[in-house]
DNA sequence: ACACGAAACTTCGCACACGAAATAATTGCG
DNA sequence: CGCAATTATTTCGTGTGCGAAGTTTCGTGT
């Protein structure tokens, strides 16, 4: 009766949290028209250079076939390009197009800034806090979940 | 640096949790055909029997469009019935059908108690670590979207 | 009485998100 | 060599999820 209710309590917070954070990240590309999945992308691109779908789609955490449809926009708007590796026929290495990487200023050492400066408000117990707490709740999701 | 590392370790376990408690409740509905918002409707209807849309909305933390569509797959199959309420002809009263009422049994008792067996799993300090943790994610996060 | 804003829903268009099936290329095995 | 199994990716179908626009109804002010 009570522990039911706490558990709704930490399933509603986590649902607001991943909601919070898919906000502040849908304002932060915004101003590039770029959806929050989509910025990703590209933010891993920049790093990246080329990158197979595969390799997108484990940093992402999704599954390969939601990546194959965020890359059709993006190629859609010109923004990236798909090409043959010719090592592997198989794999598709997927990059920035030249003409996107040239007229976007993109402001992604402001929003890596942003959020160090988010973890740093949080002192050291408060993040061991939170990793705890996130390993309890994993564990406890998935004990049962084998049986 | 590090702490942008660390960030990205915090965002991904939430993502995981909240899937690992969608798949949870894939698994628990299934058996119903139902999928996993669906079966919260028909769970929250089963102990309210009368229901307006938008209590329906607040109860489940998304939005009325969102529900209506998940009414539209639930009345499509059966389930529910929607009807207009004669005190005010501008909201919609749903309820579960009397078919469906007797032709299912619910195991709602036992999706109840796997719920309540894992929460016993956790003590009373890790319950309370969980709520502190999720509440300081909420502060970091939030505290930075106003400025 | 009547205009008009507010409230309750629905509809529409878009973007995820997943699994299953299809496609295409590579590797391994007999 | 040839064919089966594997791997990488796309396509398809379904179901969320949202905001904006549209519809109907209610209340309120005049």
């Amino acid at each position: 009766m009570e522990g039911l209710e706490r558990s709704y309590e930490v399933i509603k917070r986590i649902k607001r949290l991943k909601e919070t954070m898919h906000v502040l990240l849908q304002r932060l590309f915004k101003e590039m028209n770029l959806t929050a999945p989509q910025g990703m992308v590209v933010g891993i691109l920049l790093k990246h250079k080329k990158m197979k779908v595969s390799e997108v789609s484990a940093i992402m955490d999704l599954s390969m076939s939601t990546v194959s449809g965020i890359l059709d926009r993006l190629e859609k708007q010109g923004i990236i390009t798909r090409e043959k590796s010719e090592t592997d026929g198989r794999v598709i290495l997927v990059s920035l197009t030249d003409s996107f990487k040239k007229s976007s200023h993109i402001p992604f050492k402001e929003i890596e800034e942003s959020w160090t400066q988010k973890i740093n408000r949080a002192s050291e117990e408060e993040i061991d806090t939170i990793l705890t707490a996130l390993a309890i709740l994993e564990r406890l999701i998935n004990e049962e979940s084998e049986q």
